[in-house]
DNA sequence: GATGAATGAGCATTCATTCAT
DNA sequence: CATGAATGAATGCTCATTCAT
């Protein structure tokens, strides 16, 4: 009981230290700005966290997790051809993209505020960002497997360039007034890039 | 005569500041340190810029440009088939690349210290980036008009798709110690995504 | 019974106090350090303690009856002559450096921690300091009155300046590793200086 | 000249730090008391101290300048005879306990704030007595060579034992209203102490 | 123009103490 | 009685900016 009080506390600050880093960006955010947005003491804010940067470390860590979460029950060795593969990109990207539009404050803080706080921040981001590429390659592997992909692609590099473009798109979604426009054409450009390329053939 | 000196004074600053940012971040430098660096009084600083924010500003300005000018004798309208189109490809990939390889500082700066500083530099940021954009979709368009690109391409989102790559191989060649071979593999990655795809025909 | 357990929880307080205070320095000591040292909830401390002050107070006062409980059974006026006077003399000085040696903790806090946090507590050391130099001045009285010492000695300045040797041989026997032979050259000196002089006859 | 100035505001600085640590102690004195004694913005403490410890440990260093400055210009091997050595003590005595009368301040720090602060500060505390130790010791060494002093006297220990007694004057002189009886009576006592002791002949 | 001494707003963090449970 | 969560006063320190020289 008492412990569940306490981490329910502690889960109240790091969502409201959530909505203020996204808000003001870690270096204006004050401590006391978290506290008052949940009404209490600002000591009481270190009961429960290192200090600042700890704070921000945590913030990262829920950030991260949401987006995982966002893509968890899909998996890459499902699709047999191509139009089920075209079908799983679409789904995934669907998931993924709702995750940055339903909640602003994730882009914001990951693309702009994340880099530049801390390098042990940078560290983790780039450890961050060497999973996802590792997770994604699993779908051109598969697609090699299943013999629907062309055989002698580089799995990481490509993995590495569709992640660049769903982060860029996810940038991008947040940035405008119509998600949902914008979203749709980023990913007809990267199925198209993917799948077929752009020289006529 | 006069005016030169100080002009070259607030370059000296200029290029201090360029230095002092890309190696301790924006919130980390003092004043003192680039004053420091050029053996000036930190108060002769504020004879040169308005303010901190005011000099980080003008450091971003020289950066764009500086990667402007890597690109800036290639035109977007001269290759005229598909063989062409791809020398010119690998031409300006390996003439950005350069530009930050040559200065990691550059690359520094824009993936780690540009972001999440002031709204005012974002909004230049974003504002750089379409510009990048609209420049990159004239090769698209050009390869449209001669007929070697597929005629109902979405060239805006295309060309920001590719700008994404570039910058992600540009922020990759900066971590690695052999920034060559990766820049390479990204090379054949982004081409391959450009022109082909990765569906087996 | 009830209380005695209260007595003993007030016993334990003040004894973990005592160890912490000579460990780490009044200033540098907190009262969860205290509760830690006991397993008990810090808010504990304030049902036996008033405050922090307090219990400083407090420790400073049993370490002054320990200083004395070294000596208690050693009566002023039982030596006769002066061979007598000089044999108690040794066994006062072995008895009470024993305490020091016996008990680190005690110097520690005596020589270094009380002076300096509180002026009631630095009256509380002068008025032991009276209350030292007048027991000592009974074994000079006693002297002068069994008339194996001078007549005409200022007793009281006589026994602050003996305690103020015996307070130095304490603080020397604590900090040197071989308190015995330090102790044993600080006896002699002091046994010299009190009966003899260096003055060549 | 801008040395100068620079000069003596630190001098201004050290002097009033001196006086406001002898006032409240070292732990209850802000930053902010010491500039505002010199109604200069604190920040600019800063631009002369390291920090709070930095300040204070040459503020004791100043102190133990000040003392030995009492006592330098009286040298250790001029006395040639017994009288002439008692005159020799009686005057170092007077200058020492004149340093320690005129400016109680020295007392105050010395006694009641330097030990517990900081182990640097202890350790400098050491070193200092250890000088003194080595000094006095100087004058035992010259009675013996001169022949007034007993020849198998332990001449560091004396020294030492001087030298407590020597600092309990001091001590004692600064807490009274009437230092020069006091110190007068205390003198008496270690000059008796230290050439003939109390037993009767 | 150049300088750097002076300034003080601003903030993270600590910890003694209280009091509801 | 015991607890420990909550509190906020209190303070050391930094550094961008100003301005007298």
């Amino acid at each position: 009981m008492k412990q569940d009080k306490a981490a329910q506390r502690k889960k109240d600050i790091l969502e409201a230290s959530f909505e203020v880093f996204a808000d003001k960006g870690y270096h204006a955010t004050k401590i006391s700005d978290i506290a008052e947005k949940l009404n209490i003491g600002h000591g009481t804010f270190y009961r429960y966290f290192k200090n600042k940067l700890d704070i921000f470390s945590e913030v990262v860590d829920q950030l991260f997790i949401k987006i995982m979460d966002g893509i968890a029950d899909e998996r890459p060795d499902i699709a047999t051809d191509l139009p089920t593969y075209r079908e799983q990109i679409n789904r995934i990207g669907d998931k993924m993209f709702d995750v940055f539009i339903r909640d602003h404050r994730i882009a914001k803080i990951l693309f702009y505020e994340v880099l530049g706080v801390h390098p042990e921040i940078n560290e983790k981001f780039e450890r961050v960002l060497d999973f996802f590429d590792k997770y994604t390659e699993q779908y051109f592997v598969n697609g090699i497997n299943k013999g629907f992909l062309k055989q002698d692609i580089d799995t990481l590099m490509i993995a590495r360039a569709v992640n660049a473009l769903i982060f860029a798109t996810a940038r991008d979604g947040v940035l405008t007034d119509d998600p949902e426009a914008v979203i749709k054409r980023w990913k007809k450009t990267i199925i198209l890039l993917m799948l077929d390329g752009m020289a006529k053939k």
